[in-house]
DNA sequence: CATTTACCCTATAATATTTATAGGTTTTAT
DNA sequence: ATAAAACCTATAAATATTATAGGGTAAATG
């Protein structure tokens, strides 16, 4: 399962999305909509801004927007960004690699195999489903 | 990612997929090709033989047994039963549903519905990919 | 140029989950 | 009987997640 914090990005970037029109959108409008406190979701979209997702704009009249595409901004990004690992293992993962310290041989280990397998299908949704196929079933 | 829990299971049943030979197999046995706790790895095969899936004997000679063909224990079930839900969000899960208490609409909720796209295709891999698969790779 | 607004940043507290341990009970073979 | 090995439940320890706090910095406005 997503964290809370991967939830809550999700919701704030359709948000923003939906609102792309206006210049800026306030923390406190995103808070207000889903019931997310202003300070949690604050800290998560600071991390937005600086994968490069979001561009804010400080003093008054500022705020936060959308910086890229919403085709451009697939799952997987958000996901990493927030949780972590896509992969069901360590020994598995492109972006968080680390060997399990159970494992004698890599090469030998049927598990490993296979969960090389399971994450290539499921990068291969998450790498091509973005916050676009979101937005276009609000 | 997975559990260790659950990576465990996945060593344990390989173990004794590839010594369906034998009768029984030893808990001590496994803990010790995997260096995993006597007492932590004990409650995982507990887990799995409530479930169905492994069999014991008690008492001097005992230890346990795959009681299922590998191919007939997909990974979705091994993750659900120590892991819980597959589904990235409790709104999309299956198995462990549970409203987002932010969410206002399930129904005009984008990123719900993009979400049980990619449990479906996440499911399909996992229902799919089995024992068997782990055990052809060893 | 003072004031207000609103993002920026870091630290820490609270809570929940995961991981591990402990200690006894029951069953079975010899 | 004795030893071996699974069974069962509770709890402790460690880690990760969620949330809060409080000041810092930049921009707009009158």
């Amino acid at each position: 399962m997503l964290s809370k914090k991967t939830k809550y990005a999700f919701h704030a970037l359709t948000y923003l999305g939906k609102h792309r029109d206006q210049k800026t959108v306030l923390i406190q409008d995103i808070s207000e909509e889903y019931g997310i406190s202003h300070k949690f979701l604050e800290n998560i979209l600071l991390e937005l801004k600086k994968a490069g997702i979001l561009g804010s704009k400080k003093g008054k009249g500022g705020g936060y927007y959308l910086i890229k595409e919403p085709k451009d901004v697939p799952l997987s990004k958000v996901i990493r960004l927030l949780d972590g690992p896509i992969a069901l293992l360590p020994c598995v993962s492109l972006n968080y690699y680390e060997p399990c310290v159970e494992c004698k041989s890599e090469v030998k280990c049927g598990l490993n195999k296979v969960m090389i397998q399971v994450r290539d299908e499921m990068l291969n949704v998450l790498e091509n489903k973005s916050l676009a196929d979101i937005l276009d079933k609000e």
